[in-house]
DNA sequence: GACCCGAAGTGTTACGTATAACGTCCCTCT
DNA sequence: AGAGGGACGTTATACGTAACACTTCGGGTC
């Protein structure tokens, strides 16, 4: 009988089944086809059970120099777009065995240069998601498989990038409301460094510009409801022809323009309209609810893994950006006649 | 010089600086005051340094027996809260050279049954926050140190606890409620079986029951924004008295009751009265916004991670519930005069 | 001069696993 | 009858690290 007070090893499993700790090995590695009798490998099967044999994985990691492990890194979890990322990274994850650890880049925690110090598990690849260039250094110094999500194409460093079609979200955000009829356009902006937030405002640019007589005008705020909403405020005080809609880079700017417009005593949509991006459950938590852009996250994230693990099998990632849909609600109106 | 294709080993420096590995073993430990002169531990650092070594985790692992990293295991990361739990214990965490893991228990990913499998991680420790009791036979089947947040002290399998003082929050709405005039209430719980919805159904009747002439009414949603929305408006439109104010468990479902009463035609807190509990990012973009128990996340995030550490250290963690706060917005008022 | 002691290291081992290389039998083919 | 070859295993080794036990050497003590 093994010592309870330890946790029991493949040679405890081989002395209980009489076989010898490679044979424990090869059955519990289902690489046993034409080397161990059926019985015997049922044996050792029993045995295990019987002892609640589980391998330790540092020992097979040190053997093997791979984990099956992946890690995540995302900026932030405040927003559940990064949940879904998570949640469909992990499905095909698993589909493959292997495993997802998640890693919120902090802002305060330890040194961000060194997500693996803190997360300090063993990597076979890395997803990073929204990340800023130089946090990505660290990480191409360690030369892991790096996937990024959400991020430049052709300034990654050479990593391969999956990106959600956020572009054309943002031409169909502008078709829509050129289409109602509004040309004066407040695109209230998030106030981070980010290639995602610099494609929206180009984006935006690009198919405003195409009709004659439309303006755009912008505001920056952190990505917060309050900041959104001082910003929102200020914009709209500011002298000149107000803007009949409010083009915001996502929902919780949208959630903060919304407190800004009913604090100036603008009625959505009759006075202004609103559009945010990202579709979180806080866009129909707003009344009027909310039109914005629907991103689908745990698409997102198996589309990332599986681009890692092409990385990985030495296969080239498929290309291809992945469509996201406008959806309309409440806070979209034609203007009034001026 | 060391083959570049692979990770330099310890080896590898101790060759590049003319000593032997045990002795890169010792100044890399920060072990070797008196054992190794201050010349060479000077020049082993530099060659590590050189070569761009990092200690092979596995290996270490596999030696130590101890990985330095613990799971946090949350239901969900669909709220801002567990990212804040998360924040606090990576924190505390860091201060000790810990890492932390985060593990979202999955609904349709994996076999819940055993998080491990999907974190491959080894791990020191494990925190589980808000968990069902099933999951944990699981985690204690592992014999791993383990510290329960936001559960059931007398049943937590004897496993340290470290709880928000949600009780106490209940009774500050309820007292609010009933200050205000408040006697017929709509519960809008949870539809989760959970210690932490059960403690809130239980203080709310223990309180409301102290005044004479107090009445719950309870309605049970799935915590979403529709759920909510079906459940408060089934039990609004049933016959009886209408009650005057709506205690939702969580701010979610009180979006979600928002809606409800807004398609009702009923005006908050002019007609009812609705609370919440969280104190989410999502209170204050409603409106009004909403009254609310604020939670410190992150300070819970450090106590559940300060007492694992105790854990770990074979001490007893401290008692103690953290102190939760109403905070009173525009959602609540005195009831209209019948 | 014999003795001890601290400084400064080195040699060796073990952690638990996966697998390459190596033995037996025993059955079958020629 | 001898060779060949599957079926069924076992033995031995390496992964990279930390730590125990040991060696060497110069100087101080009685």
């Amino acid at each position: 009988m093994a010592r309870s007070s330890t946790r029991p090893t493949s040679r405890d499993v081989a002395l209980a089944a009489g076989v010898s700790q490679a044979a424990v090995s090869l059955v519990l590695g289902d690489k046993w086809r034409g080397r161990v009798s059926e019985t015997t490998a049922e044996r050792v099967r029993t045995a295990a059970r019987d002892l609640g044999y589980r391998p330790n994985l540092a020992a097979r990691h040190l053997r093997l120099g791979r984990t099956r492990t992946v890690l995540l890194v995302v900026p932030a979890l405040t927003t559940e777009f990064f949940a879904g990322v998570y949640t469909g990274a992990a499905r095909v994850a698993a589909e493959h065995g292997f495993g997802v650890v998640l890693y919120p880049s902090p802002e305060g925690i330890g040194p961000a240069r060194d997500p693996f110090a803190s997360a300090q598990a063993a990597l076979d690849g890395v997803i990073a998601s929204s990340m800023a260039a130089d946090a990505l250094t660290a990480i191409r110094g360690d030369q892991l498989p790096l996937v990024m999500l959400d991020s430049d194409p052709t300034g990654s460093l050479g990593a391969a990038t999956v990106n959600l079609d956020i572009a054309d979200g943002v031409r169909q955000v502008a078709a829509h409301l050129l289409g109602l009829g509004h040309r004066r356009i407040l695109h209230l902006a998030a106030d981070v460094p980010s290639w995602t937030f610099d494609v929206r405002a180009k984006a935006l640019a690009a198919h405003m510009a195409a009709v004659p007589g439309t303006e755009i005008r912008t505001a920056r705020a952190p990505i917060s409801i309050d900041g959104a909403l001082t910003a929102t405020e200020t914009a709209l005080t500011a002298p000149g022809p107000r803007p009949t809609a409010v083009v915001c880079d996502d929902d919780k700017l949208a959630a903060g323009a919304y407190k800004a417009l009913r604090r100036l005593g603008l009625r959505i949509p009759d006075d202004i309209s609103v559009t945010g991006l990202d579709d979180l459950a806080l866009a129909t938590a707003l009344d009027p609810e909310l039109t914005t852009v629907r991103l689908d996250a745990e698409l997102f994230g198996e589309r990332g893994m599986q681009a890692l693990l092409a990385v990985l099998d030495g296969r080239r990632p498929d290309g291809g950006d992945i469509p996201v849909e406008l959806v309309v609600r409440g806070s979209t109106a034609p203007p009034r006649a001026p």
